[in-house]
This record gives structure tokens, sequence and C-alpha cells, in this order.
DNA sequence: ACCGGGGTGTTACCTCGGGTAACATCGTCG
DNA sequence: CGACGATGTTACCCGAGGTAACACCCCGGT
């Protein structure tokens, strides 16, 4: 057998563990689920790392495509707005297990600092900012409002939609609204509440500088 | 000597260790560093993951606080939003290593899937949607939409935040602005760019549920 | 027929990190 | 003194990532 197509019965080999153990699964599992021992997985990715990554890219695509697909819909904004976020919603929530994957990776090597943003969303992050760069007319700082809006929006997502897809207070599109509103400045157009009291008590920022010992 | 000042060694230790070395110090490397060995740690931590928690609470209490007070500060909304976002930025700004600490802790334990949110993240985003909640007029979904917003604007700040830090593509003023201009609704409010071409090629998203085998 | 290469697979081992058991020591309080 | 509660140690276990060395099997070329 040539190498790809084994590659890829690895692959689901692989997933298959993955989705019922988590990310966490071990390189001893995988073999096993594949019926074989640890080196042949070395031989074809290398290392941990290239296991998952390979993994990853394979479900990154769908994602990336569908969230692409979304922002090119032929909407009025504020309704494609919201077709992106329910399209990532609907991702997730069809598919927990691939979303942990890809949103939460278990960072492995050291190389480079956790960063917020898992590969998989880095890319989202980039498709928002190439589109909030070409359809939307923002002046001069364009080029840094997109990138800065292109992370914190996806940033955004991922937060609600990790806590929604936990304790699930409400419908999709409910949510989908509630998140559309936060970036349609409702936050800015509300009101405010009449003010009772100000329960804060006295607040002293510690100086928790530790001591050097 | 009494349980308690040692600790406090111990995680002064600790912290000298991970700053220097990342958050994937090994427990052989922050014993050496308090003069010690392994055995002594667990004694006082129980295991690795309550080293890391002690050692967290600590810091955290200094950037809830600091958010916290801002939260509470008598401004107009808009302001006190940038206050908000300014003191967050401030915060990791001034400590990277304490900051990827507390945002990016090393999952550890396989308790509960990873979280986006960090623990620390958790608590400033509780405290937005306490904010928003007392603060501000929502009508009947005020805790729905203050929950969501709460954890969608930590996110947010989160992931803009990381980016920032890592390739400063601005002052830290100009962030605020960008960030606070994203929750002001300015994506609802700009204008359309004159739509050029549609640059997006045929898109087919492919079915990548993995094959069973 | 033979051999070589590229695939398949194996067992056995190394290293390192988290975590523990068993034991020795010191100071203080009754 | 003795007991207790802290200090500390060495030596070990285990699981996980990763590698070395070896064996098989098939197929195509000379």
């Amino acid at each position: 057998m040539s190498r790809e197509p084994r590659r890829e019965q690895l692959l689901n080999a692989a997933d298959r563990v993955i989705q019922r153990d988590g990310p966490r699964a071990s390189m001893n599992a995988i073999a096993a689920e594949a019926g074989i021992t640890k080196p042949i997985l070395y031989r074809h990715f290398g290392d941990r790392n290239g296991l998952i990554t390979a993994l990853t890219e394979r479900h990154t695509a769908a994602l990336l495509a569908a969230v692409r697909a979304a922002l090119a819909e032929p909407l009025e904004r504020r309704d494609r707005v919201e077709h992106v976020l329910d399209t990532y919603l609907a991702g997730i929530e069809a598919r927990p297990q691939v979303y942990r994957l890809l949103t939460h990776p278990e960072p492995g090597d050291p190389s480079g600092p956790g960063q917020a943003l898992a590969p998989a969303l880095r890319q989202i992050a980039e498709e928002i900012t190439r589109a909030v760069q070409s359809q939307v007319d923002l002046g001069a700082d364009r080029e840094l409002l997109a990138e800065a809006w292109g992370r914190g929006i996806t940033g955004m997502v991922l937060a609600a939609g990790d806590w929604w897809l936990e304790s699930r207070p409400c419908s999709r599109t409910r949510m989908v609204q509630a998140l559309a509103d936060l970036l349609w400045g409702r936050l800015a157009a509300a009101a405010d509440l009449p003010t009772a009291v100000l329960p804060t008590g006295p607040v002293e920022p510690p100086a928790v500088e530790p001591a050097v010992d």
C-alpha cells in the first residue's frame, strides 16, 4: 500500500481515539486503535505534533470554508454577521469533540508561548480581517482596525461559544442575536439603569509584587 | 517555621522559575530553585495543579481588583469601557509572564475539558457580567445578554490583547480605541466599501466526515 | 532466479516529568 | 525524656514521547 492511503487510515484511527478520549490521548492508544505500534505512527508523522497538526488540518478546512462562504454571502451586513455567527456556532454544536480539538489544542511543544487563538482560529481571524478590510469603509485606520477586530471578534465568539456549548443557556439563534447585538453597539445604545447604590466595597489594589524571598 | 510562611517562600521560588522558564517549568526545577527537592513541594501543594493554582490566585487578585475598580469608576459609559480596556492592557503589558500564566495555564489535569477562559479570566468575565447587569438597561433579556456579553467581551480582549502584546502594532491607547470602537458598533455604522469584485472562488465545503475506516 | 528498495511490522530500550514510599533530622512543647 | 510536627533526603514507580535495531513481504529490474 502506498503512503497516502495508509496515512489516511492512521488519521482516521487517531480521529476516533481523540473523539473518544479527548485531545490528551496517548500515542500508544492511537497506535493500538489503529492495530499497530508506535514507531509506525512516528514514521508517518514525525512526532505527536505532526499527527495532531495533520489531524487538525483535515477538519479546519471544513470550518474555514463554511465561515468563508458565510462571509461572502450577499446579504445586508447585519444579516451577514448573523449568518457567520450562526455558521460557527452550528459547526461547534454539530461536532463538539472536533471543535475542542481545533480550538483548544494541547500545546505540546514549547515552540512559541501559548497563543489565545489556535491555528484554526487564527485562520478564521484572518478571514474576518480580510472581509472587513475589503467590505467596510473604516477610513485611514482600516488596516489596524480590521486586524484588531478580526482577532477580537474571533476571541469573542470563541469564549462565548465555549460557554454556550457548555451550559446551553439558550437556543442557538438567540445566542446569535446576543452576540450580533453586542457587535451592533447595543451596549452603547442601551439606557442607564437607575443606579440604586454603588455596591462596590472599598477596593484597594493589594501590592502583590511578590517578595524576592 | 510554621506552614504558611514556608508556603510563601516556595510560591516565590515557583514564581521566579515560571517567570524565567515559562509555565512549563518542571517540579524538579521549581524545587531546585527553592533549594529543596520534590516531595516537599508535593507535601505543600498536593500536586502540580495545586501549586499552579496557588500561584495563580496570588496574581489574580491584583488584576481582578484593578478591573473591578475600573468597572466602578464614575465615568460616562464609553469612558468607563475604555478605562477597563486600558486597565487590562496595561496589566498584561506590565508583566507579560504573569499574564501568560493567568491567561494560558497549562491544562495539566483532565478534569473537565479545556476551557477557552482560564479561571482568572472567568472571574473577570463574571465581573463584567455583574457590571452590565447592574448598570445597563437591557430589558427582559438582561440576564442572558449580560452573561453572554461578559464572556464575549473577555474573550475579545483576551484574543486581541494577545495579538497586540505579540506584534505591538500600535500604541496602547490606540488599541483601546480600536476595541472600544468595535464595542460601540462602529462595525455597524461604517459605510460599505465600493464592492469591486467578489474575489471568493467557488467554495465547496468538503465532506470531511472521516471514513469509518 | 536473484537482489534491492520501499513499504510493512515488531521488541526493547532511552529520557524525562509527575508522583510516592520510606527513612532521617531538628526543634519545641508537655 | 518522649512525642509531635515540621523539615529534609534518596530511591523508586509509572506513563508518555521518542528512537534503534531488526524482521518481513512484495514487486520490479537485471
